[in-house]
DNA sequence: GTCTATAGTTTGATAGAC
DNA sequence: GTCTATCAAACTATAGAC
């Protein structure tokens, strides 16, 4: 049972994590600094330490954050029972995810925070993103790990174009469809040859 | 005329960013400090500013100078007469150029130095180096804008799928030449419907 | 052109009072 | 649990002697 006291603890962990994200997208997740989030929470720096033990720590939970948030996107999302239709749509969604906060991509998809790794539980949630899609891919008849290595290549590679020469725009993600049907086309062709 | 002064100063500041890379490979380029830069050219580190005006200038030497090696590592692939081979090609060595120093693709490609924006000069560098490729694309009957995008995300996605997740292999860059092909296959078939 | 010395920041982290 | 005070380290950049 959560006392009243372990209820407080957590809220404060929430939003200082909340004010994170914010100061996150202001100045890039690796523009992060204690004394800033600090400053945006409402307390001294130091007192940061009473609920994250380095800066490491810190954005490791916001690492678990993150693919929390993601998890729960992609469940969330209705998924068509046609399956190549359910296909376009979670990698769709986890696009739209990924464009809808840049700092929280910056994050969990780039490697914009030098030196940090996940630690194993977090890790394992990301795992679990992936593992969402990944089943939906072999639902569509994606099993082979080159096709799927492609399809994510390519799915990245329009999202990466997006948010770095158009972040807002759809220049790269609008054509997110029709790449994947091309892809799932030429793999059908092989296979009925 | 070049004097006998200039030389040497030249021969120093290549000698600069030569060491500058080296560093730029030993800790990520956001890592570069100008302290063990000057420690590695044998030098203290005011004497760096009688070279350049403030990191942020070496930072864009450093572009210019990654984006010359691009522009001359492009200029020196002999390409097929054939047009789709050509433009197979070229994106081939676009990509093995950006896997061989992963330090310089992340100056040069992604977003990796917070802040950082390459002067007008140095711009137009990259933009020569890109605008190579697009030449061979139109060459290849590539002209709308909505598929050279197509094309250069499913490379970069390619390239950095490879970069991140596994350095110095091939699993996703092997992907590259059937990529492209499905690609210009399926601009084929609209163009001759 | 290179040096010594140092200014001036910012940063992550700790000690100890309350 | 939050505070004040502070440390220690790293960094970019400048001043001025030689």
């Amino acid at each position: 049972m959560a006392s009243a006291v372990t209820e407080r603890r957590e809220a404060r962990i929430e939003q200082i994590l909340e004010s994170a994200w914010q100061l996150a997208r202001e100045n890039g997740i690796a523009g992060l600094s204690l004394h800033a989030l600090a400053r945006e929470v409402g307390i001294r720096q130091p007192s940061l330490y009473e609920y994250f033990d380095s800066k490491r720590a810190l954005y490791d939970a916001m690492f678990a954050d993150g693919n929390r948030q993601l998890l729960a996107h992609l469940d969330s999302t209705r998924l068509p029972t046609e399956s190549r239709a359910a296909l376009k749509k979670i990698l769709a969604a986890f696009v739209d995810f990924a464009l809808e906060d840049p700092a929280r991509c910056e994050l969990l998809v780039q490697r914009h925070v030098p030196g940090f790794t996940p630690s194993a539980d977090s890790y394992t949630l990301a795992q679990d993103a992936l593992g969402r899609v990944i089943a939906v891919m072999h639902r569509a008849g994606v099993t082979a790990q080159s096709d799927i290595d492609c399809l994510v290549a390519i799915t990245a590679g329009l999202m990466e174009a997006q948010l770095a020469n158009d972040p807002g725009g759809s220049r790269w993600r609008r054509h997110l469809g029709r790449l994947i049907d091309m892809y799932l086309d030429d793999v059908q062709r092989k296979g009925t040859r």
